[in-house]
DNA sequence: ATAAATATTGACGTTAACGTAAACGTTAAT
DNA sequence: ATTAACGTTTACGTTAACGTCAATATTTAT
């Protein structure tokens, strides 16, 4: 028998790693989102059940829901696609990159609102020193 | 006396505008983002009232919760503010900004993947015609 | 003046994304 | 062997951000 290769991770120390609870990750398999393995009864998580995790974590950074999430990580597996498919898959992956390109606008904007709202409080610090 | 000025906005024409539902706007009234003025019991938006609910929009873009767009737009008007106040909104300004690059790191990681996967299909949709 | 459109204030309903607690089995260390 | 630590399922609870009526003014157009 071959050793064991890949590395594993149970549910703790997945949780702890990306600071989620135990309940969020059990949510996330409850709809469909991670389907680890198991031992008996004890979940089981693959390097690439940790990968989805992170997308999904990242997903939430990004202010998208558990649904979006879980279409844009479908994207990165076509699977067994016709033309059709195909055309359709391109089509949303452009859609949610004009999303994202209007959210980097969006960024752009608000942070340059708050480098003002900044100066503008470091400058009232300033009048204040002078008195 | 002097004539109006100042444009003004009914609630219909301002839901149009942002496309969003009166109910939207009425909540936000509720929680205190907008306080509009009133003709008679009849809500009118200024164009201050206008751009806090852009402002709000733009933040709902981004992912932040209601209380988090009720925060930054708040550090735009330091109002009385104390030098304790002020070093407290420039900390929390800063959180904000941090927060920020960290969702353009993310957006620009996601842009590459859907890059990458956009391109895939096109590969594959190569591949089929070739046949 | 009267109909049609638009406004208002309740107030209950809904959905996503978990929190929280109970009741129970399994493994690990002492 | 027993207790502590960790795992499991089940199920009710919670919060934000509205949706969706209903009942009732008020305004606007004809």
């Amino acid at each position: 028998m071959a050793s064991e290769i890949a590395s594993t991770f149970n549910i703790s120390d997945l949780c702890k790693e990306y600071k989620v609870t135990t309940r969020t990750v059990r949510y996330y398999e409850d709809i469909g989102l991670l389907s680890p393995a198991r031992r008996g009864k004890t979940r089981v998580y693959s390097p690439s059940d940790r990968t989805r995790l992170k997308l999904i974590l990242r997903g939430k950074r990004l202010g998208l829901s558990l649904e979006d999430s879980r279409q844009i990580i479908d994207m990165y597996e076509p699977g067994k696609s016709n033309v059709q498919q195909l055309n359709t898959l391109i089509e949303a992956i452009q859609l949610q990159r004009e999303k994202l390109h209007r959210q980097l606008d969006d960024i752009q904007n608000l942070l340059t609102d708050l480098e003002n709202a900044e100066s503008d409080c470091q400058q009232a610090l300033a009048e204040t020193s002078k008195e």
